[in-house]
Parts: C-alpha cells; sequence; structure tokens
DNA sequence: CGTACGTTTGAGGGATATCAAATGTGGTGG
DNA sequence: CCACCACATTTGATATCCCTCAAACGTACG
C-alpha cells in the first residue's frame, strides 16, 4: 500500500482528475448485493439515495466476459451501451490512414468506456482487452428511448461522460511532458489504482509509445533511465517503485 | 470559397470530427426568427422537428458579449451554464504548477463551450476571448434541476457532450503529429470554417504553440517553411491558402 | 529445443528546444 | 502627424531529445 500515492480520488482511462469519490467502486458494486452502496451517494452530488444504482444496476443488462487480444468493441461499431471496467485491463486505439495504431486510453478497474461514441451513435475507437476482462453492459441507447429518463439517471449519464472527457484533456496533458515524466505519471497512476508499489503492466511498451506518441525504443530508454536512477526497479511488466517522492518528482507532481 | 476544404461539417473548437451537419449554425439562428430552423432538424438525428431548436432558444437565457482579453470562465468557476460561441473567437487553456498556459482549446462561430465542467460542477479551464465575441449563454444546471427533461433536449445535451469529447481526441490526434503538419491541419480547419482561402488567425503563435505543446519560435519556422515551399502567404495573422492541395497533403490528410 | 516475439541496447541523424538578438508593428502620448 | 515604446514575430546558433535502423538478448510457447 502507497499512502502517499493513494490520494482516494478515481482515476478514468489511467489519468482522470478531481474526482474525490470512489466512483468507480460504485458501479463495481456486486448488482446482485444490496448493501455497499452507501459510498456511492455522493455520485450524485446530491441527497438522491441509492435509487440512482437502483436505476442502474436494474439497467445493467448483463456481463461481458473477454480474453485477452478479444475485442469489446471496433471503431464504427454502432453505439448501444456504455460499459464498466469490472475487472482486468483494456485499450482503445485507432488507426491512422497508414495503418499506424494510436492508443487513446487504458482501462481498469471501474473505467467507463464508450461514452464519446455517444453523439453520433458510432464508436470512434476499437477497444480490447490486454488481460482477461469482465465488464458491465449498461444498454445506454435503451435508456435514450425511455420517453422521461428519471433526473438522478440523467445526471449519472452527464457524470459518466463528464468524466471520460477530463479523461481525455488529462491524456493530452500527459502527451505534452516530456517522455520520461509521461511514463512516471503512467506508473504512479497505475500503483494508484492497485495501491500497490509493485505492479505488473497490463500493457506492453509499443502499446505504451502508442500512447504517448513515441517510438518503443524510446520508452525502453526511458524506463531503463528511471531504474538506473533508483526510482523504478524494472523487469519486463513487473515493475516495484523504489523511491515515491523523487518518482512524483520525475511526473512533474500529479497535479495534472 | 474553397471547394475542397468545405466538407459541409462543423468543426468542434477547431478540431472536432464527424459531424456531418451544420450543427453550429443552427444554434447560431437568431433566436427571435423563427424560419431558419429547418438545417438544423437533423441535430436530433430524428425527425424531431424544431421543437428542439424552440426548447433551446427558449432556454438561453442571456447574450454574453466579451472584448479581447475579457474571461467567459475562469477554472474552478462554478458550472452553471453552457456558451455557444455567436460570433468571435475565444480560447480555452489551464496553469501549470510552473504557471505555463496550456491551451486546450479554440473555440469560433458555432462551438459549444464549458460541457467539461458538468460532471463536478466546475469548470477546469479557464476561458478568455481573442477578439469581441459574442455568446448564448444555456443555464444548463437549471436544465438539469427540471424534474423531467424533454428526451430530445436530452439527446441534444449529450451530443453536445460527445461533441467535445471528440473534439478533445481530434485535438490529441493533432497535437501527435510533427509541428508542420499541425499547423498545416490548424490553418485548413480555420479555412474551412470560414470558407475562406484568405484568413485572419485570432490567436498568436504562442497560444498555437501552447496549444501544441512546442516552442513559439518552433511555430514561426514552420510557417515560414510553409511560405517558403509556396503553400502559405504569411504575413503576421494573415494567412493565405496557395496550393490547397499540397496543403492538405502536409497536414497528413485530414482524415483525423 | 527452437522459433517467434517482445524487450533492450547502440550509433547516427533529424526535429525541436533554448538562448539571444534583430525586426516589425500597433498603440500611446506629445 | 510623428516619435517612441512595448510587444509580437522572426531569424540565428547551439544543445537536447527523440527517431530510425540495426542488432543482441531474453522469455514464452509450441
Amino acid at each position: 500500500m502507497i499512502k502517499s500515492i493513494s490520494t482516494g480520488r478515481t482515476q478514468q482511462g489511467y489519468f482522470s482528475p478531481v474526482e474525490k469519490q470512489m466512483f468507480g467502486a460504485a458501479l463495481l458494486a456486486d448488482p446482485d448485493t444490496s448493501s455497499p452502496f452507501s459510498d456511492v451517494l455522493s455520485i450524485a452530488e446530491s441527497g438522491c439515495s441509492s435509487s440512482l444504482l437502483q436505476q442502474l444496476t436494474s439497467v445493467t443488462k448483463r456481463f461481458r466476459h473477454l480474453k485477452p487480444e478479444q475485442y469489446l468493441l471496433r471503431q464504427q461499431d454502432q453505439f448501444d451501451s456504455l460499459f464498466v471496467v469490472k475487472k482486468g485491463a483494456l485499450k482503445s486505439y485507432r488507426l491512422t490512414p497508414e495503418g499506424e495504431e494510436i492508443v487513446t486510453g487504458f482501462y481498469m478497474e471501474g473505467d467507463v468506456i464508450g461514452a464519446g461514441g455517444l453523439g453520433n451513435h458510432k464508436h470512434f475507437y476499437s477497444v480490447v482487452a490486454l488481460e482477461p476482462s469482465s465488464l458491465y453492459e449498461i444498454p445506454f441507447a435503451k435508456l435514450l428511448q425511455q420517453s422521461a429518463m428519471e433526473p438522478i439517471v440523467q445526471q449519472l449519464m452527464l457524470k459518466l461522460l463528464s468524466q471520460e472527457m477530463q479523461a481525455d484533456q488529462s491524456l493530452r496533458l500527459i502527451q505534452l511532458k516530456q517522455v520520461k515524466a509521461a511514463i512516471a505519471s503512467l506508473i504512479l497512476n497505475i500503483a494508484n489504482r492497485l495501491t500497490a508499489t509493485q505492479i505488473t503492466l497490463p500493457m506492453s511498451r509499443v502499446d505504451i509509445a502508442n500512447l504517448l506518441g513515441v517510438a518503443s525504443e524510446t520508452v525502453c530508454r526511458e524506463f531503463t533511465r528511471l531504474q538506473k536512477q533508483g526510482l523504478l526497479s524494472v523487469n519486463r511488466k513487473h515493475i516495484v517503485i523504489n523511491d515515491l517522492p523523487q518518482l512524483q518528482l520525475a511526473a512533474g507532481g500529479d497535479c495534472y
């Protein structure tokens, strides 16, 4: 457990800011249990009680289970549902006209996937599992067809969208950093989510490179450099954080 | 008028993709006129007719007029309203802990501002006018309090959010390009919006640099280089497109 | 055991940053 | 209307970061 990393805030797509409540954990509460909803009341930031979650869990139509390299959805797929990651890790990406992969996000427990496709009823990226994963499926399109949506559900929807928006913003900010700082941020973020100083990355060096828009060799070299400086121990995908304060410093502060 | 640039799609924050209808123009229709709504029926992508616009215009509480360097909103401001640009140009930005400005978007006619703040009721960037601007104000927070929102208005809201999301995505993709390609994309985008081969940039070189995450000198040099290659004529903020096909090529295709 | 693939390391080149200075340009006050 | 100042833009020289091509190295998997 890392005390100083864990700020008690939920991250979206690895890079979300600002949320103060364990928002993701809320949705992760098993739909057929009834008690753990108390965490969640703050979602709508009103006293709206558990009806919100009941609404949601009642519309969580089914679950999806994916093996590594299986696709959750593909670019240009019709938008039908939102997904919330229950367990596992996934990446989303687009292809350039030249066929290069541009990774647009990583998703772990509690993250919401697919909100961006809502506007024009098409997803604009593909999502594939990096490890065995299970997800909640929320039939969003169906919700929209209802003549009048419960206001509290509306608020949740909007919150989901807004969260994905902020995740995108954060990702943009990461990309502006130097590679070393970006990687430090990435490691800190994952460690934060898993509340562990010792993590196993779900994604490859190439995936990280494609997220940051740099060459995979550069990612390797920066990992090596962070290790030589004593901040990390790196062995393939196994990472151990050795000097947390220095790593935070290298990340340029996790302030954004 | 540039034929080949004008694809008839609306851009959001300069970089939005995908929208096929003149979405912005819809909202720009003067609220007290009654006819020019026909363009707009496609917004909700159903045959929902003009009730949508009536809803919207009925809630467009008031207008905001800003002189250059006046602020529309500030980071951490409470979220109350969405804004739609009627005329002018604005930029949004955040400050790094070191006080550097990170430009998060430019906004022109028809663009929507502020959707990202919806989730946690706070705006996460400041927005300032680059030139004399006027905006529609949509009291969004108030809309949310209504016990049941018209489904068609819900759809519009979601579309607005989704559009801002796609704009963010597009911006990320731009940032991954080389500076030359990014600048070419920027010019093409503005020219596209204004349907003119001859444009006056509303933003400074520094603003562009802060958007792309590069040094302002680099932006200058790339402008110069594009001019030397005969693609553009550059005089301060006055830009003339001389070789459209080549410029599109330099942008890496406007495919994303 | 061997192959396939992801990772790591090396050398050289290109793109961009940084520091510095020159050049306009618009605005302000005389 | 002109002189001057403040500021944005442009250009130059050098340093740094990152890319590209290449090869070596492990590690997992058949």
